[in-house]
Order: C-alpha cells, then structure tokens, then sequence
DNA sequence: CAGAGTCCCAA
RNA sequence: AUAUUGGGACUCUG
C-alpha cells in the first residue's frame, strides 16, 4: 500500500488512518506527490475542466505548462502557505422559478489546491459526520435522505409535523470566523489550512472586469464549497440529533437507561423530532404539534444568533399532513394518504409542467434534427427522469399525466420521422427481437404493449412507461453503510502489473522531459490497463523497456489523447522513428494483425503505405 | 474487467 | 459558454 501512495493516496487507507489520530501538520499531507497526482486526475475528469477562471486558465493551461508532479506540489505548497487565492470569475445561472443564481470559477490554480485539501479535509470529517446528513457526501444520495423521510412520516411511525427551516443564501452567510471555529472543533489544528481557508471566503469576484470584495460565503461553485457548507452545520447536527434520536448518548446521563426510554425522556426537557439534512435544505420530523413549535423556535435561533445565517420566515413553515397538507423535498411532494393511511408521494404542479415543457422542447428538435444523437439523447432525458423519480408512490400515475399532456404532439413528431414496429404482425418478428430484448432490459416491459416507435433502428422510450421502484426510497435505504466510504468493494485482482512496476513508471514520469501532466498521467494509466502487453507483439513489455509512442506523432497534430498513444518496447520505437523502418515489421509478430498494425504506425509517422505481399 | 467519452437527476 | 458535489444510465476501445 505504501508503494501505491507515490502514484495516488490511497483514500481507504487515509480515511482509516484519520480515524486513530488527525495529524497537526496536514500541510504536508495536502502537498505529497501522491495527494497532487489525485487532484489533478480528480480535475481532469471534471465536466468544467474547460471553463476559464478570471485569470483565463484552465486545464490546458497545466497540460501546456510542461510541468510534472513535483512542480505542482510546489505550486500548491506556495498558495497554501502564502494564502493566494484568486477572486472567482462570477456567472449567473437561472433557476426554477425565474431568479438568477451567482457562480463563481476559481482559477486552475486554485482547483487544483482546493482539490488537495479536500482530499484531505473529507475523510477528517467524514469520521464525524452524523448519518442524518446526506447532501454532498461519498456513497449517498438524494434516495437515501428520501427514504428517510419517508420512513418517519409514514402509517406506523407518526412524525406527522414536519418543521422545514429554509436558509436565505445559505452558501454566500458562511461567516469565515465561525468557519474557522468549526474546523478547529473538528481537530484541524494547522494554521496554514486554517488561514487559506479564512482567506477564500474573503476572496472577492470579478464581475464585468470590476472587482468586488466579499466578507463572508464561500463561492458556489469552488471545490472546497460543499464541504465546508457540511462542515458549518455538523455541530448543530449533532446538537438536533442529541435531542432525540441519540438523546441518551453523551448529553443526559443521569437518564441513561436504555430499557424504558420513552418514559425517562418525559422526564427531560427535550424535543422529540428525527433530523434530515441535505446541504442547506433542514428537515425536522416531529410527532406532535408542541414539539414541532419547540423546535422551529430553539432552531432559527440557534441559526440566526449562533452561526450569523439568515432564516427565511417566509418560505420556513411547520407543516401537518396528516391534515392535508404537503410539502415539497428533493424534487418529490409529499401527501398523506387517508384511504393507505400512509405517507405517499407524487410529482408537485410546477415539476410536472418543467417537464412536459422540456419533453416538448426535445420533441420539437427531434422534428427537427432527426439524427441518431438526438434520439439518444430524448432516451437518456427519459431515463435519467424516470430513475429519479421512480421511487414515488404515485410514480405511474405521475408520469401517465405527463403522457397524457405531451401524447398530441409525441404521436404527430413520431409520425413525422419514425416507424412504427407493431408486436401484432409477427411477419418481422425475428427482426425485432432484438429491440424487444434492449427495451427490456433497460427495465421497461415491452410484453402487453402495441408495440414502439424506431428512428434510425433505435426503439423511442416514452415517459408514460412507468414501472414504481419500491426499493429505491425503502425503508432499507435510509441508514447508509459508512464503515468506510471510500470502499467500493473488493475489486477482482488483476495479474500483471505490479505496485513495484506502477511505483517506477511514476518515479521516471517526473524525469522523462518536456511532456504534459495529461501524458504523464496516461502514459501510466494505459500500462496498466493493458497489463503492459505490447502493441506489436501481444507479449508483456517490462517496464525498464517500456516506451509509450504516439500513434499520430504530436509534429503532424496528435495529441497525447488516450486513444493515440500505444505500448512499445525501447527497440521498436527506436526502430520506427529511424529510416530503416522497414525493419519494425521483422520485429513485431509475424501475424496478420501485428503486421497490419505495424505497416499501421508506419503510415502514421511517415506517411507511407508499405506492400508487404 | 479497465481506460475515455456522452447523457440524465438533486442541492 | 454554465461551476461544484453526489447519485444514476448508456456508448466506444482492447
């Protein structure tokens, strides 16, 4: 394991080691080769690798820099202990109901420092955060925080009055004093995080070439901003939950007596009421109207007064639904359901129509662009919908609506631009088979239909096929296994290379000249996933012998693209870039493939078509 | 099975 | 050009 450190840090690992003793200096920790080399992949995969910062760089600016790991580390090390941080560059976004959300674009530099300390900073905390909190964290999602509620608010267990505390701009309230209280109540003890992190919430933006300075909020959008949001409220967490859910733990004593809670907690001066919490969106289930007002109040104060937030009163409520009322949480709404006697769920008006509207938008550019692309993108819209409101009580009736109100111009567009496979005319039946076995397997039944529409031989999926998931929000779902979240799993071991044989190509990567970050990365990356076989000989390369070759040679525009990049042993690609490259077809294996291939290199870096009949 | 890409949802 | 975190689905290459 020690040997894996020296390529990426082993997060498993770290986050066991955190769990004995947090280190004081995690200065070090965030600059280590193995920590940096981490960030900058965890950078690279990102969807906004591209997008500038106010300075103008993004990940090609690292890629063209010619600079390896040790010159990040040391870049890294300068901002933290020098506390730079660049203002954000500052975008709108539009929301739901019609307002503009700001966003702020850290420069590379600063991703990729604040990506350092995140990887150090999460498994701190992820060894104290109370289960109740589900936004923003590895291995849990919306459907758990979900299940939850819908665990307490259902027929047997009877929290019934729901208090849901909505915060004005929770993210740009962040207070930096009070964040750096937090994080020293959470045992980081280094000064320079402490100070870098002071320094980024009073980073400021630029707006319109103006800069304009800020005294608290971390920037929505920065990479270290949904941590700390987590990180800001863990105390209360942990102070809502020590009311109820674990009020016998720590805080009342002389009460302990887990035999007869129920009768002991009437003798406290607690609340009942079981936490949920996702970012900034509070819930507090509570099973009777007195203990809900109890909490509403002792809440917003302790928000208002103790952390500097601002509670939103308007949009803030205790909601009954036992009489009726519902309430709206991560994209489902809430009612009760007298004939279930039951807490059920179903799509609220207004995300109903956000979807028939953005349905129709697609039909429209389908109309219009029937290309294979954007079938597959109205699949993947439908799909990605349904998944994540399959959970819903109400799932099928939600989404038959849906069909209902779309079916007019679905049924014209299809007419337009597709064909209509019927299941009654068995004359092609063979022929669809196939279709009838992908549409099933993407888990909606085709048996009992009519039959579906085809462009370009893709089958159309349609929003009215619905099938309810019961397990998606199940009751099984709302405790999440947090033993160790950075465990995916026993991974199938694979034979062939080595830690030893990674270990050396990540030492050598830092001293084999002037290359990207991007090629330093792949160049290890694709040994290892090609178990070290050689491109021309299908036989393992040792990696003292290892060359990685661009297929497209970068002087006539290849790039260092995974797909353009081979393995090859020293000789040949020594071979293959001298003039007598005539010689690389002796060398590779003497098959139809391995010689196809190699007559394949040599057309690509000398532009010549060799005849080997 | 592993690498790189596309798309969807929530906050 | 529109970020971040987390979850989910699919495609390609060997």
């Amino acid at each position: 394991m020690a040997l894996n450190n020296i390529y990426y840090v082993d997060m498993k690992q770290r986050f066991i080691d955190y769990q004995k003793e947090i280190p004081i200096d995690l200065l070090s920790e965030c600059i280590s080769e193995g920590n940096v080399n981490l960030a900058f992949r965890k950078l690279s995969e990102s969807s906004g690798k591209y997008s500038l910062g106010a300075d103008g760089t993004n990940i090609d600016t690292i890629n063209d820099a010619n600079l390896n790991t040790l010159d990040l580390c040391e870049i890294v090390r300068e901002r933290i202990i020098n506390k730079i941080v660049n203002p954000v560059r500052r975008t709108y976004i539009s929301k739901e109901n019609g307002s503009k959300r700001p966003l702020g674009i850290g420069s590379i530099w600063d991703k990729l420092t604040q990506m350092c300390i995140k990887l150090v900073l999460e498994p701190i905390f992820e060894n104290q955060f109370v289960p109740s909190s589900y936004g923003f964290r590895e291995q849990v999602s919306t459907h758990n925080a979900l299940a939850k509620v819908k665990f307490f608010t259902n027929g047997t267990a009877k929290h019934h009055f729901i208090v849901n505390i909505d915060l004005k701009d929770y993210f740009g309230t962040l207070d930096p004093k009070i964040m750096r209280r937090e994080l020293y109540a959470g045992g980081i003890k280094d000064k320079y995080i402490l100070n870098y992190i002071f320094r980024l919430i009073r980073c400021g933006y630029i707006e319109e070439d103006m800069f304009y300075h800020t005294d608290t909020g971390a920037p929505q959008g920065s990479i270290l901003g949904p941590l700390l949001s987590n990180i800001y409220l863990h105390r209360t967490d942990i102070w809502v939950r020590e009311q109820y859910e674990n009020w016998h733990d720590k805080s009342v004593k002389k009460f302990h007596n887990v035999d007869n809670k129920g009768q002991n907690f009437k003798k406290t001066n607690l609340k009942r009421g079981v936490h949920v919490r996702y970012a900034d969106d509070m819930l507090i289930l509570c099973p009777s109207l007195e203990h809900a007002k109890r909490w509403y109040h002792a809440l917003a104060r302790k928000l208002e007064i103790g952390l500097k937030l601002t509670v939103n009163h308007e949009k803030s409520s205790i909601i009954d639904i036992s009489k009726g009322e519902t309430f709206r949480y991560l994209g489902y709404e809430f009612y009760y359901s007298k004939k279930h006697r039951t807490s059920s769920q179903q799509l609220d008006k207004k995300r109903m129509a956000k979807i028939v509207s953005e349905a129709k938008r697609r039909l429209r550019e389908l109309r219009k662009y029937p290309k294979l692309q954007n079938v597959l993108n109205w699949n993947a819209f439908v799909r990605g919908t349904h998944n994540y409101f399959k959970g819903m009580t109400n799932f099928s009736i939600s989404f038959s609506k849906i069909h209902w109100r779309i079916n007019r111009l679905f049924r014209h567009v299809m007419k337009c631009i597709a064909k209509f496979t019927d299941t009654k005319k068995s004359e092609e039946e063979k022929h669809n088979n196939a279709q009838r076995k992908w549409i099933d397997m993407q888990g909606y039944k085709t048996w009992g239909r009519n039959g579906w529409w085809v462009i370009a031989r893709t089958p159309v999926l349609e929003l009215g096929w619905a099938n309810w998931d019961k397990t998606l929000i199940g009751h099984l779902r709302q405790k999440v296994n947090r033993t160790n979240p950075y465990d995916y799993g026993e991974k199938a071991h694979k034979p062939g290379v080595s830690l030893n044989e990674i270990a050396y190509l990540v030492n050598t990567s830092n001293y084999i000249g002037s290359y990207s970050m991007r090629y330093r990365n792949y160049r290890v990356s694709l040994y290892s996933s090609l178990h070290g076989v050689g491109y021309l000989t299908g036989e393992k390369v040792d990696v003292a012998n290892y060359h990685c070759h661009h297929v497209l040679p970068k002087s006539k525009g290849g790039s260092d693209a995974f797909n353009n990049l081979v393995i090859l042993t020293a000789d040949e690609h020594r071979i293959l870039h001298s003039k007598n490259y005539i010689q690389l077809l002796s060398l590779c294996k003497q098959s139809k493939k391995y010689i196809k291939r190699a007559n394949f290199l040599i057309e690509q870096v000398h532009g010549v078509m060799i005849c080997n009949k």
